[in-house]
DNA sequence: TATTGTTATACTCTATAACTATA
DNA sequence: TATAGTTATAGAGTATAACAATA
């Protein structure tokens, strides 16, 4: 079972190469969970931090807007930072009903610290290919990033789903 | 948000590569997951159809241990392909615990469709890159799977998740 | 009347455990 | 006593809906 790898798909000499992007993806992202459970955080947690250090002051709408999550399930995500002092809700005179998000300063610091557990990840996961090949496959990556009009630091499992089955293995 | 791409993540020039494959390759398997919504299968399915068409007569034991799936999950995926007359479980004489799963006529069709579908994926997924790059990304990412001991056709997603969070996003 | 954030609820998916029938 | 398959239960995770405060 180790280099069937030959024999499954069905026509053309790249007929998997979907099915490879789906399951080196997936498992991109079962191991990076992994190296973030140390952190005590899981992978939105993480996607939040980002946001609102790229974005300093964003109400949880906009976040919420822009990371496609649900404003309910950001809630309770954010609480979690918040808890955790990670991040803050700073009440706003313009509109009292909303609330512009704040990394501190220990929020700051793990963002720092997972950009190292990403580096640390990224070079386990590519191992398999020297420097001249990463910057190649990651060119490749981008441009189909980029022609599916996927938006940059967004995963799709932020994402809320349009009403149906959720975004499944295979692919 | 369209380019920002460049300004996101820590430090070297493919730190983000290991989110682009797990975003790219989420991506894809959602995609996947609606071609094959018409066909009334979801990823699970079509996964399980295709580890029977390559090994026609195997065990349900035997099948949730190369998918990696609990049994109990398994039962119910095969009991929906079993009343849509897509597969068979014939008791054996050997052994009256266990049974042996076949695929059927109508089963060994979808399995051609999937293929199509999955051809079609494939093709709309990777629009941006001609047919050499096609292969040339195929060829990193081969060496990527194997050299992180993926095995071929199997699906992290399939998988019993070695107690913890589920693999979930970023990457 | 519309919007921000929150709480409460329901639903889906999947893991765990308990059970039967064989062996 | 152990194994194949099944059923039943419970636990995550996430979407939907209802709500209070403000605009």
């Amino acid at each position: 079972m180790t280099s069937a790898r030959s024999s499954d798909p069905s026509s053309s000499p790249t007929a998997e190469l979907a099915f490879l992007l789906a399951q080196v993806g997936a498992h991109a992202a079962a191991r990076f969970a992994e190296r973030l459970a140390p952190l005590k955080l899981l992978p939105p947690h993480a996607g939040i931090l980002r946001a609102v250090g790229q974005s300093d002051g964003l109400s949880q709408a906009a976040l919420s807007e822009r990371l496609g999550m649900f404003p309910s399930r950001l809630v309770v995500l954010l609480d979690a930072l918040e808890e955790r002092g990670l991040l803050e809700r700073r009440s706003t005179p313009e509109d009292r009903r909303s609330y512009a998000l704040h990394l501190t300063r220990a929020g700051k610091e793990m963002v720092q610290q997972i950009g190292r557990v990403a580096e640390e990840h990224k070079e386990a996961l590519c191992a398999a290919l020297d420097g001249a090949e990463q910057a190649q496959l990651a060119a490749l990556l981008r441009r189909i990033a980029d022609e599916q009009a996927l938006t940059a630091g967004v995963h799709p499992g932020y994402r809320k789903l349009g009403r149906g089955r959720p975004a499944d293995p295979d692919g």
